[in-house]
DNA sequence: ATCTATTCCTGGCTGC
DNA sequence: TGCAGCCAGGAATAGA
């Protein structure tokens, strides 16, 4: 699952080979592979040079000579230079000197390009690496929910995926299922040093390669062997030994350490003491 | 506002 | 061995 490092590493493997060139033609093997009528997107990005290649959360993004094509791999997506065509190949974005491939087994995949920037994109929060420590702290404030899927809405904050979230949580020592506006400031700052501790080291090692992800050359990535819980259920955390435990939150599997990753709200905010009453309002 | 369930899709796994 | 049934999961969407 391409996340943030794996479409950075992606993105960094393709730029040499891509900016500056011509799109010759572009090829919709299956009309799923775009985001609307394969017919338009072929006919747009046909003749158009791509000025800049670079990520915006996990999209991979062709600044155009004339407006843009953004890429997002979601689970199986692979973009590949000069790849060898399969029965997966769902698209060919022809070069003078090459071909890019779009390989999907699940076809999840979408192409997206038009004048203005794609209406996913426009809603994508901001870039982990662009968030000052302070509004991240007073973004996790302003929200009731949990936080780990917090983490994963790409309206917080673009970029993380399941295996980055969990990792960065571990780190930080925060129980996946704890409410976002409990984390004390220090925490919370804990927790904006671990995502991108997390996210930098994942990238200096290529990403990580579960299963399908490889960059733009091929090249599996090495951070899954660095994983601390990630899919790591039953096995020690790294840092106590104590067996990693598996729970579902937002419908994802979550991998956490119960010893280091406690669900501790902050004193403040816990609710009132009230011995019989139940839950009454007080008064606001 | 925030939650859950559902949908998309297909390889891989489980269990019979 | 074969096959049905289920699962994973990013993001959009519908409904509570």
């Amino acid at each position: 699952m391409p996340e943030l490092p794996e479409v950075e590493c992606i993105v960094r493997s393709l730029r040499p080979w891509l900016e500056g060139r011509r799109i010759e033609a572009v090829e919709i093997r299956s009309p799923l592979a775009a985001a609307g009528d394969p017919e338009p997107l072929r006919r747009f990005l046909a003749g158009r040079r791509v000025e800049a290649v670079r990520r915006l959360g996990k999209f991979i993004l062709f600044d155009l000579d004339e407006g843009v094509c953004a890429i997002h791999l979601r689970m199986t997506g692979r973009l590949l230079w000069q790849g060898g065509e399969g029965s997966y190949t769902r698209a060919v974005i022809r070069f003078s000197h090459g071909r890019l491939l779009l390989d999907d087994t699940r076809q999840f995949a979408r192409i997206y390009a038009g004048s203005a920037m794609p209406e996913p994109l426009e809603r994508l929060g901001p870039e982990p690496f662009e968030l000052p420590a302070a509004e991240f702290c007073s973004r996790l404030r302003a929200r009731r929910g949990r936080i780990k899927p917090l983490l994963l809405d790409q309206r917080f904050l673009a970029g993380l995926g399941n295996i980055y979230a969990d990792e960065s949580l571990h780190r930080a020592r925060i129980h996946p299922l704890q409410p976002a506006a409990t984390l004390s400031s220090r925490r919370a700052e804990r927790l904006h040093n671990a995502i991108l501790a997390v996210l930098e080291e994942a990238i200096a090692a290529g990403g990580s390669s579960i299963s399908d992800y490889v960059d733009g050359e091929g090249r599996s990535g090495r951070f899954q062997l660095l994983h601390r819980v990630y899919g790591r259920e039953g096995q020690p955390c790294p840092a106590c030994g104590t067996a990693v435990r598996r729970i579902v939150a937002a419908q994802r599997g979550t991998w956490f350490c119960p010893r280091c990753q406690p669900c501790r709200p902050a004193r403040a905010l816990q609710p009132a003491r009230r011995p019989l009453a139940g839950r009454l309002s007080t008064g606001r």
